[in-house]
Parts: structure tokens; C-alpha cells; sequence
DNA sequence: CGCCGCATGTAAGAGGTTACATGATTCG
DNA sequence: CGAATCATGTAACCTCTTACATGCGGCG
């Protein structure tokens, strides 16, 4: 099987579960899968487009009054078979691109402040991602009864955890061992 | 200023070390920066004929026999102004895009033996990762005399190290939770 | 003899973001 | 009154990878 876009099975995935709109779409990959995963607008528009000329997925057109009309998409019964296609393939691995790390290996170069500065703002960014997994994951547990895919999310969420709290402690670290040799230098 | 071309920046770092043809370069990323970034060939020469347009760099062109001339591109001092500016410019956030998050997330539209070869092959190449890791870490620690990037170095390391201590732990349970998914739908 | 390392580059295209365009409704 | 939400889309642009083209020298 030929390389494949991952935006496709985002939607696809997403769509499996139920029809949606690009808008809807959008929302989800937000609300939902924004610890791992992003989209915009100007991809999933035209995405759906093709997806829709591929016949992986159906429009229905909802009217609607005083708005622009609600374009419901859902998939069809090849696009399942697409779905299941790339979950055979696979998944492909990853190239890291960690600009902060790129930023610090060449510090030499840099005024320290600066790179206080960042590592400082990405600490704290992991710290608020943290706090809003620990919130999702406490929603999870006092659930009576289940969710049917509450492991797949429980998986995803520890992936998230575990990183996050890691590096978390490596930020204040990090910061510090860097404050100190700001120190040195004066 | 204006968005900025993390590449360009990879790069210049690079020179700002010492001179280096675009064969070097990517060599250096590989053996140095590979852990938290990529670069292609496809890419770095033209961006180093833009970067030199621009005056960033300078070239130097050394004649060899039975091979290619090496191009060797130093950093010139407007290059080492624009590498100061890119420091202090914070460091843009990043949009996550986790593929393996991805496929579990949508694990019910998956045979789960597929999931379990994917968790499978992540672990196996954090595990890698962080023997390669460790041996890096073994020869910065027993150098005599620290080398005056140490530090830079080390941060970076650490955060690899933890990162993927925690994520190898992570795969392994996921392993083991996917398998008793996989025992029980039977 | 074939592969690896050395060395440079181009062309095609995939993949993705940002900014723009449009406009009604609802909430504070 | 302004901002956010709902809702769809396009165009320009940037970034980056893959595949191709070329060719010598050294090693096993």
C-alpha cells in the first residue's frame, strides 16, 4: 500500500463514529485529540472534498436559516475498508523536530536569559496541558459505567501523563541549571 | 520580526560552530541532533545557497580529485546577527501530531493485534533510543576536562533520557493491556 | 562485483498553515 | 457594542521529503 496521509484517517476515524460536519470536525480534533494531534480549517475542507470524489465519504446538505448550510459528512462502506487498510499498515515512524532542544543545544549563542525564557514558557505550557489531562482523566474514573473505547482513551491520556510529568521535572531543572550559569557569567 | 525557518536556524548554528559543507551538515545532525531533529538533503542545499543570496553564509570552494568539489560555507557576521535575533525570539509553541496516538485513539475500528504490533515498535525503538542515549551520556561523563558546551549538551540529553524512560514504561503496559483486550474479545 | 562513503544538486509534489472573504446569531 | 460561535471555503505560500541524476574510490 502506497504512503498515506494521516489527516485522511483523522477525519475517517472520526467520522466512524459518527457524521459529521468539517466544522464538527474541527472541534473534535480539538476538544478531544489536541494532546496529539492538530488540524486547520484550509486542511480539512479540501480534504473532505477529495475524500467525497475518493466516495470514502458522503455529503448530505442540511439547510439552515440565517446561516450557511451544515454539510454533513459520512463515511461510506469503502471507507471503512480504507480505515481498515491503514491500520494494517504499519504506522510509520516519526521524525523528531524539537525546536526548543534545537534552541539549547546551540546555546552557546544565545544570551541565557532567552533561553530561561523558553524553557520557562514550555514548562509552563506542559504544566496547564497537565493539569487539563489530570481533569479529563478524573472524568474518566468516576464514570459508572464505562465508555466501550475507554481504554483506547485511557491509553492515549497515560501517553500524555507520563511525558508531560517527566518534563515537566526536567523544565524546573533544567531552568535552574541555566539560572546558575547565568549567575556564573555575571 | 517575521516567521522564522527553524532550518535556516539548524543550519547556521552549525556554521556558527565551525565551516562545513551541506554533506557535513547532514552528517552532524545525524550523529548529534538526530534524538530531537531531522534534515534532508533536498533541503539543506538550497537553503544554503539562499542563506548565502542573503550573505548569511560564505562559501569556499575546495578542489578535490576523483570526487566532487566540497562547497565549504562559513557563517558570516550578519549570519551571526540573524542567529542572535532568532534566540531572542521566543520559541514558537508546536502542534503535536502523535500518528501512534492516533491509531489507538481510533482503536475500535482496529484489529487490536495490529495496535499491539505498533505499541510494539514504538517501545522497541524508545528502547533504542535510550541505549544510544545512555552510551552518549557514558562518554560525556567520563571526559576529564567538560567540554564548554557541556552543559547545552547534557540539557538535551536529559531531556531525551526522561522522555523515554517514561514512554518505555508506558509501552510496555500498553503492550500488556492491548493483550488482555485481544485474549477477552476471543 | 557490489555496496558504502563521499559529494552536489534538481524536480515534483505532498502536506500543511495563514490570511482572507462572508455573514447571521447569541451572549455578556 | 463587541466578541464569540456557527459555518464554509479559497488562494497564496511555505516547508520539507522523495526520487532521481552523476560518478569516483575503497573495502570485503
Amino acid at each position: 500500500m502506497a504512503r498515506v496521509n494521516p489527516t485522511e484517517f483523522a477525519i475517517l476515524g472520526l467520522l466512524a463514529e459518527e457524521p459529521r460536519s468539517g466544522y464538527d470536525i474541527k472541534k473534535e480534533v480539538e476538544e478531544r485529540l489536541s494532546h496529539f494531534w492538530s488540524e486547520s480549517f484550509g486542511h480539512i475542507y479540501p480534504m473532505l472534498r477529495r475524500l467525497r470524489k475518493r466516495e470514502l465519504v458522503e455529503q448530505k446538505v442540511e439547510r439552515q436559516e440565517g446561516r450557511p448550510d451544515r454539510k454533513v459528512y459520512s463515511i461510506t462502506e469503502e471507507g471503512r475498508q480504507a480505515l481498515e487498510a491503514w491500520f494494517a499498515e504499519p504506522s510509520p515512524p516519526q521524525r523528531p523536530r524539537n525546536e526548543l532542544l534545537l534552541r539549547i543545544f546551540m546555546g552557546r549563542f544565545a544570551d541565557p536569559e532567552h533561553l530561561i525564557r523558553d524553557v520557562r514558557a514550555q514548562r509552563e505550557s506542559f504544566d496547564a496541558a497537565l493539569a487539563q489531562l489530570r481533569a479529563v482523566q478524573a472524568h474518566l474514573d468516576q464514570a459508572e459505567e464505562p465508555h466501550p473505547d475507554q481504554l483506547y482513551w485511557e491509553l492515549t491520556l497515560d501517553y500524555g501523563l507520563r511525558a508531560l510529568e517527566a518534563l515537566t521535572e526536567w523544565g524546573q531543572e533544567a531552568e535552574s541549571k541555566l539560572r546558575q550559569l547565568a549567575q556564573d557569567e555575571k
